[in-house]
DNA sequence: TCTGGGGTCCTAGGACCC
DNA sequence: TCTGGGGTCCTAGGACCC
């Protein structure tokens, strides 16, 4: 009996959740707009077919789009969210270990007992298509890495069936010839080219360097990548428990931004949203981080990153607010086009570690209590139902800072609002 | 006019110490 | 003031992922 790594991978993720409420566009041509409509961050297959790349800004492939039909959305996080959840609830009945690495992607570990591994893959590739309606593909080998090789495999655009085991060593290193150096999971667009120049075309070819040379190229990372190729597990699949580094949260804006006031609008909002975070994650943190910049592609540019360490770790939202407006205040240059900002906190730690005295602040011991109805409220009625007087202006219509969203889906799994009425699910 | 929003890990180099 | 080896800690930046 030996233990299998699993890759379950949704195929193109946000049009296939966008399809699950309009199932009259399957079949045809469909992509998903990252944040603010900038740039296409998912596509059907049929959107592929028409030279619609992935992460080009949207105002260059409008016009193609208007010509072919291609029905666009905004994307609609709520519903991605809540689709992954679903898929994650599926898999845990299948197995006990279950990693949600993405949103899109989870590996689970299987046991081979009865020698039946491939009937336990289509299993729950059939469960999670019947009972979610997303199509997924499932790669099955002895490590993550080659997992994800299989995975690319059983997509329908290679002739997979949706299902795809890389077990047998010859079935194996066929697949390895066969794939591009930068499509190995960790060979990214940087050192790619390098490997091609150097004449490392393949994975195969890869796997037949030199240890010591690898080493000194990718480093220690890349390293373990072709171990891992080779078939000695280096990543293991676990639900990681630990909390996280770091939590960004950031915005470009709709429109440039000149003025400190709406900076401070903005940086007010990010900084409560990530205040919300931490107390969601049972955590508190120690800096807060702040970031703005004018566009890349502006002859003005200007960016900045700037934080402060507070004395004491705290998840409270007017003290994380304060600070990270008076960082941006520091940094702030007048005249230039700001396009983005954000707010990070880091040096995360468990709530329960910092002592109840001091999570809010010696001055303030009473916003504890206020923190939890605010995030009552929030939970009950929405996120627009509890905002702070700083970011106030977010309420109206024509805020500058707010980003676009013109054709944003409706919220159909997570709003009672946005319930659809008829439910035409075809299998 | 218009180019996303999250994360992690590793390394090199500087500051500082004996 | 200069000489030198050897160690730790921290941070910025680079590389990767979705």
């Amino acid at each position: 009996m030996s233990i299998y790594t699993v890759l379950i991978d949704a195929n193109n993720f946000f049009v296939s959740c966008e399809r699950l409420f309009r199932p009259e566009l399957r079949n045809k041509p469909v992509i998903v707009l990252s944040s603010n409509d900038g740039c296409v961050i998912s596509r059907s297959e049929e959107a592929k077919a028409l030279g619609l790349t992935m992460g080009e800004p949207y105002f260059k492939v409008r016009e193609r789009c208007d010509q072919h039909g291609v029905s666009i959305f905004s994307s609609n996080f709520a519903l991605y969210r809540d689709m992954s959840r679903r898929i994650m609830s599926v898999l845990r009945r299948y197995a006990d270990t279950v990693e949600a690495y993405s949103v899109d992607e989870a590996f689970v570990a299987l046991d081979g007992r009865d020698g039946d591994i491939a009937q336990q893959a289509h299993a729950l590739h059939t469960a999670v298509i019947r009972e979610t309606g997303i199509p997924v593909s499932v790669g099955v080998a002895h490590t993550k890495t080659l997992a994800k090789v299989a995975t690319h495999f059983a997509k329908p655009k290679y002739g997979g069936r949706g299902v795809n085991l890389l077990l047998e060593p010859y079935v194996r290193n066929v697949a390895l010839e066969e794939l591009p150096v930068d499509e190995v999971w960790g060979i990214g667009f940087r050192l790619g080219p390098v490997l091609k120049d150097l004449g490392v075309t393949t994975a195969g070819k890869l796997i037949r360097m030199d240890d010591t040379w690898l080493r000194k190229r990718l480093s220690v990372r890349g390293l373990r990548t072709v171990y891992e190729l080779r078939g000695t597990p280096c990543f293991t699949v676990g639900e990681d428990t630990t909390l996280r580094k770091s939590l960004l949260h950031s915005q470009s804006f709709g429109r440039p931004v000149y003025d400190l006031s709406g900076l401070k609008q903005a940086i007010a909002h990010h900084a409560r949203k990530a205040a919300e975070v931490l107390r969601v994650e049972g955590a508190a943190a120690r800096e807060v981080y702040v970031t703005i910049r004018t566009s890349r592609h502006t002859t003005h540019r200007y960016s900045a990153y700037d934080g402060d360490t507070l004395t004491h770790h705290t998840n409270d939202t007017i003290t994380i607010v304060q600070t990270a407006l008076s960082v941006l205040e520091r940094m702030y240059r007048k005249g230039f086009p700001y396009a983005k900002a954000g707010v990070m906190v880091k040096d995360i730690v468990p709530e329960e570690s910092v002592m109840p005295r001091t999570i809010f602040g010696e001055e303030s011991g009473a916003r504890k209590p206020l923190m939890h109805a605010l995030d009552a409220l929030r939970h009950r009625f929405g996120d627009r139902a509890v905002q702070l007087g700083a970011e106030e202006l977010r309420c109206t219509t024509e805020k500058s800072w707010h980003p676009k969203s013109n054709t944003l889906s409706p919220r159909y799994t997570s709003s009672w609002a946005d319930i659809p009425t008829v439910s035409p699910h075809v299998a």
